[in-house]
DNA sequence: ACTTGATACCTAAGAGTTTTATGTATGTTT
DNA sequence: AAACATACATAAAACTCTTAGGTATCAAGT
């Protein structure tokens, strides 16, 4: 006899996720190299504990987007019959990561201290 | 003879701040008891030493989306001729600032996670 | 043989939030 | 008088993501 156990795993509500597709993805692909689309949903999930859960709807037209930016290039595999698509960094998109990353990692500190300040001696004139 | 100095102050490009709107307003309001819409941007502003501009035409539609949602009451003080629209939180308002503060920190951990760690050891089969 | 679930790609309508562009009006500084 | 700051507000457009669908291969269970 089997018992199931569910776990609930906090999602994030998805609006804080806005605006950080495109900094993860460079981050993943400055790291590994090469992935294929699906490739970065399940990572991403597994790195983040489930906390993270990328939607194809707003993963492939983000990833055509950036290719034709300039910042992203594509080759295709095939996998028996199946198709994947590997994504790499451009030059011009391993710069744009650096700037990406950088850029979050001021907004996080920026947000830390507008979160946790008191702001008891403030006033507004 | 004056010589003018630009600070380049980095704005952040705008789409981070998605979806932090509400966290900001429940925490500012929370600290401060009350606060009117000019207020909150002009103390984000100084806080973040200008890097989170709340602009009006995003601010004044949450706050009222927030007072029909029951999360914010209001009072209305003339200065003069002027009027002032203070906000407070209301009970329901402080449990969500809870809430969303504590989902942000969550956030923040996760991305920070995210961000940093080397990938080299992990492979999706 | 059939169904389910995972892998793997994709697009399009709709929802939600923010920007940009206005508008009104008072008070203060140059 | 003009410019700027204070103080509210709305509406069209832009942008991103969700939801919902579609196609197809492969593995595993019934």
């Amino acid at each position: 006899m089997f018992v199931e156990v569910k776990i609930k795993t906090m999602l994030y509500s998805s609006e804080l996720i806005k605006g950080t597709l495109r900094t993860i993805i460079l981050k993943l692909l400055c790291d590994q190299q090469k992935m294929y689309g699906y490739e970065i949903t399940q990572t991403v999930k597994d790195l983040t504990q489930g906390r993270i859960q990328l939607t194809e709807g707003a993963l492939y037209p983000t990833l055509h987007a950036m290719e034709s930016e300039g910042l992203l290039t594509t080759e295709v595999e095939y996998i028996g019959k199946r198709v994947r698509k590997y994504y790499s960094v451009s030059k011009q998109g391993k710069a744009k990561a650096g700037e990406k990353i950088n850029e979050f990692a001021e907004f996080m500190e920026t947000m830390r201290v507008l979160l946790n300040l008191d702001l008891g001696t403030l006033k507004v004139q």
